[in-house]
DNA sequence: GAAATGAATAATGTATTCAAAGTATCTTAA
DNA sequence: TTAAGATACTTTGAATACATTATTCATTTC
């Protein structure tokens, strides 16, 4: 039947790789695959045409794989051994529960940063703090990308106490998940200032254990915020053509 | 100088791939080299010839890189952009953090285990339990890997009630590091037995806190474990040379 | 007319080739 | 003798080529 027209095989918008030297490609190649998976452009259990992205990048499959490799261990999409790569089907109760990942590894990270961080480094938290607080109140000079720095700077100061591999971990669970937390729901900057006061005082009293649960909050929130998005943004598979007679 | 016998290149070990079937050549390599590693057969720093691991398994150098990227993820071996992979420099408080995290994790699930385990899973943990309680005292029948399976299944039966996003974190946490428990110092297993009979009666009386802590205390001795014994087989590169005169 | 079987087509996985960057060696000058 | 530079060699990263498997489409049979 065919009621509309074709839907034929989804074009990879095409970008020339921003640096061609050597080593590096596979890296750009993640970017763009992840940018595409995360913004709702190819869709969960869409398959991915390896060629088609070779086309679209102007490289040869040979990153690409690599790149598909990698995305595959973060879980964004499913390797099928002789059946290529598709999107990985991700629900919205995955995506909560990797933040509850995310939570408690980061719930940890505070912990320590309770024990153990510096003077200097409890000022700087205090001072970011501040102005991710006078940004909601008087946030006329702020943008988004100056908010999303401002909680980003917050958390990686409290990381910075945490020893390596928590680090690394924390990285690659953040990575893996979006992280546009100023394109989230309205109200959420709001909501993250308290909780970001509440993880503050908990540190700064270094009650570990009250870092550590404040941090968990947050993050669940977090993830509750991204859920939210990845839905509007149609990440979960739009049923919108199932309401449609 | 050179004082004893040129040490040239490190021959690996010549190895037949088990399965010549398309698609799962890079799984193997990672196998490989993994296990390569966390034998101390190569060490810390140390690295890693592509061709020579392509002529010791007898395959192209493709699956190779392939399995350098997922390695490169895994922690296991870092990635220099034009200087090619070599054995990741990782410290016994690496090992330690590494094993904390999976305590944080596993103890997530151990405090969803303790709030929505099912009463046959129960049972099924007691069983498993009980198996690895008698195999202290009279062992005479169950030889280390058995040990090593049902302390295994002690913990997959917990990690079941945890949603999928976490199971997978866990597989991850638990795949890069050395898992031979049965190879741990003398009374290890005497310690874990005790270890996972606290865990399971948290669990059991429903105590989700509990169990969360007797979880993360159970990894945390876990790691200190992991980390004598890579010290005793020299993954963190020998000094021995450096005490000779 | 539907299901199944087969050939044609397409895409993946692996091998091979090629170019570029790194490393080592040798020469030459201070 | 040592240091600096040039040259040869090695190795990596990417591109291409090839073989095998999956998928599609047409034909045949029930």
């Amino acid at each position: 039947m065919e009621p509309q027209g074709d839907e034929r095989e989804p074009r990879y918008p095409q970008r020339a790789p921003a640096s061609r030297r050597r080593g590096v490609l596979g890296e750009e190649v993640v970017d763009y695959v992840r940018e595409l998976i995360l913004t709702g452009t190819i869709r969960s259990g869409e398959k991915i045409d390896q060629q088609a992205v070779s086309e679209a990048l102007g490289v040869s499959r040979s990153p690409i794989r690599e790149a598909l490799v990698v995305l595959g261990r973060e879980g964004l999409v499913e390797l099928t051994p002789r059946r290529g790569a598709a999107v990985a089907h991700l629900s919205p109760e995955d995506i909560i529960d990797h933040y509850a990942l995310f939570g408690v590894v980061s719930g940890r990270a505070a912990a320590l940063a309770a024990e153990t961080i510096t003077e200097e480094g409890l000022s700087e938290l205090r001072k970011v703090h501040a102005r991710f607080l006078d940004a909601g109140s008087d946030g006329a000079a702020l943008g988004p990308e100056d908010l999303q720095q401002l909680n980003h700077d917050f958390h990686r100061i409290i990381n910075l106490t945490a020893p390596g591999r928590t680090r690394w971990l924390l990285r690659h669970l953040e990575h893996s998940v979006p992280s546009s937390y100023y394109e989230f729901a309205d109200g959420w900057n709001h909501a993250a200032v308290e909780h970001h006061a509440a993880i503050l005082e908990a540190i700064a009293s270094g009650d570990a254990d009250s870092a550590r649960r404040a941090m968990e909050a947050h993050l669940q929130a977090s993830g509750e915020a991204a859920a939210a998005q990845l839905a509007a943004i149609g990440f979960f598979g739009d049923n919108i053509r199932a309401t449609m007679p």
